[in-house]
DNA sequence: TTGTACGCGTTATCAG
DNA sequence: CTGATAACGCGTACAA
């Protein structure tokens, strides 16, 4: 690497300025208890000369950052960007910044960066997908949890672990597949298959759990063979509605594990020259494409002021040393455009 | 901020171990300099600790971090995210980690996150969008980068600053201009509208002259209402149509300055209840969602893996102390869907 | 209102 | 192969 100047120290603006260390530090840091004359001598001579302050030098005396570590999987995928830049927006009025780190739901990613967030000793981890979203996580997937959290807070959003006493903000899944089913009901819908997903993720269970429920609730027969958990992009979706149209009886409605799956589906029905308006699509995340694919889709939006608000108040409490509530569920609603209609 | 235990040390370790700090120091940066047992006997006692080495001390005696500050205008545009993300990937294979940063265009935000980087010590600064996309950008804006120069080296991606004396990388945006006059020419069009953009931002009076340039070359009339310089969301793309159809006369072929506006565009047609075929539309970025959305979109993809390992190359080469080429402009393709049509 | 002296936790230097 | 000692640059009791 490219080596600079000497670095300028507040020493050297001490000297200049015929002061002691400890007055410039106190300009810096913004004491009052500094001559206002004395104060912009020290000003002066700081840009004069171009003066940096060394920040790996306050955060080893003051053992703190004002940095939070956040964990998710892509932020390519409009989920969680979403949820990330309103994190950041709010977290920053608190005077945190922001440090991200893509997972890609891989496990021994996820290690790494646990590691070097600690490390930096990080005010707290936001931690997203990956671990935290598996139905049965190894023991070393949850030890090494258990141990991050003994020097750092961890707020798990949209995810559980089993036996970890953690911050926990999710959104009410389940209301959110009750509320796709109630509105397909409503509009006379009676078949209705689950694309996308995969078994051993919570956030799959649960929406299958849910879904198996509701379906049961209102009498309507569950058909395996419509359910396809493929995974949760768009790929994917295609995959499953290629493998939902080989079955000889078709649903009326299709509901996806998310929107991304759905688009998929739609883009399958084009290529396959089956016209869109052949079923009602549901989606699950209300991401900004939704509203402009055509036909527009119904889905499940986040709540994700509340939930991105839920997130910080967590982080203002641990600011502030107070406890708080450790989890919190986030109501879930209906968002109803062109992709459902009367069966 | 909730207190945690007492940090353990190197010192403590090296007491337990009965070792020098300066050992145990040896086995945290892996020097080869210690005996395979003792080596062993303190890894062992810093996991029964559970230690956790503290990064503001390294950094402060090594004086260097292998962090890059990246600036974009705002992660949640798919643009951007897919640049991040493949230099992420790519820098992380040569051992830096990003530090990611949203100004959202604004340039008081630059200048706050350009002085974090500062302070931070970062490796070297990674900028798009805001500032340097100005063509006309204050003097006040060219001195702090100059300033931060001194610092730390920076690279603009598809931006450049007159008098400024950086790494740049840029796509080659006029080209792509081409590509599409070109694809539009041979489908029969001579009547072409460009909406989108914001004057004064240099890449779309780039792609404006490279389109007025274009027009000339096959003699086309450039009618100047039909140029629509709104901005470069999704709502302005809408603005953009609603006003471009209140034209008398209306073009056969709409380019946009990006994806997202052509976004609008058709949005806004279908509102208005004007079938989507009757324009041939082009976007540029070759974001993911132009692939799904219906008509899919013909645009100019930015050769996303090529952009991203330049950028890489040039920390590469920073990183060896190597100078290398400073300016790199990156060729661009089109890539054909079903918006665009004979006439 | 200002200054002295020390500590933060690690790596570098040099000696053994 | 190992260790003693000195940095790195800043903040903060404590003293003046």
């Amino acid at each position: 690497m490219i080596k600079h100047k000497k670095n300028i120290t507040i020493y050297d603006i001490a000297k200049k300025a015929n002061v002691s260390p400890t007055t410039v530090s106190r300009v810096l840091t913004g004491s009052p208890l500094v001559k206002e004359s004395t104060r912009q001598l020290v000003r002066n001579i700081m840009d004069e000369v171009d003066f940096t302050p060394n920040e790996a030098a306050r955060n080893l005396i003051t053992k703190q950052t004002n940095t939070i570590g956040f964990i998710l999987p892509d932020i390519t995928n409009p989920f969680f960007s979403q949820v990330y830049i309103e994190v950041e927006r709010k977290a920053l009025e608190l005077g945190f910044n922001i440090l991200l780190r893509n997972s890609m739901g891989r496990s021994e990613v996820e290690s790494q960066y646990l590691k070097e967030f600690t490390e930096k000793r990080v005010a707290c981890i936001v931690f997203m997908g990956g671990r935290i979203n598996k139905s049965n996580p190894s023991d070393q997937e949850v030890n090494e949890i258990l141990e991050v959290m003994n020097k750092v807070p961890i707020i798990m959003v949209n995810g559980k672990m089993k036996g970890v006493n953690c911050y926990r903000i999710r959104t009410n899944e389940e209301m959110g597949i009750d509320l796709i089913i109630d509105h397909l009901i409503e509009l006379g819908h009676k078949e209705i298959a689950l694309i996308g997903g995969i078994k051993g993720i919570t956030s799959t269970d649960c929406k299958t759990v849910a879904f198996k429920r509701a379906m049961k609730k209102y009498n309507l027969k569950f058909i395996q063979d419509w359910v396809i958990p493929t995974g949760f992009s768009i790929e994917d979706g295609k995959a499953a509605m290629k493998q939902l149209l080989q079955n000889k009886q078709l649903p009326t409605a299709i509901l996806g594990i998310n929107d991304l799956v759905i688009y998929g589906a739609i883009r399958e029905c084009r290529e396959q020259k089956i016209p869109t308006s052949t079923f009602s699509f549901t989606g699950f995340d209300d991401i900004f494409p939704s509203d402009i694919v055509h036909p527009s889709l119904t889905t499940i939006n986040h709540n994700y002021d509340i939930l991105t608000s839920e997130i910080v108040k967590v982080i203002q409490n641990l600011k502030d040393g107070k406890v708080g509530i450790k989890g919190k569920i986030i109501d879930t609603k209906l968002v109803i455009r062109e992709s459902t209609r009367k069966v």
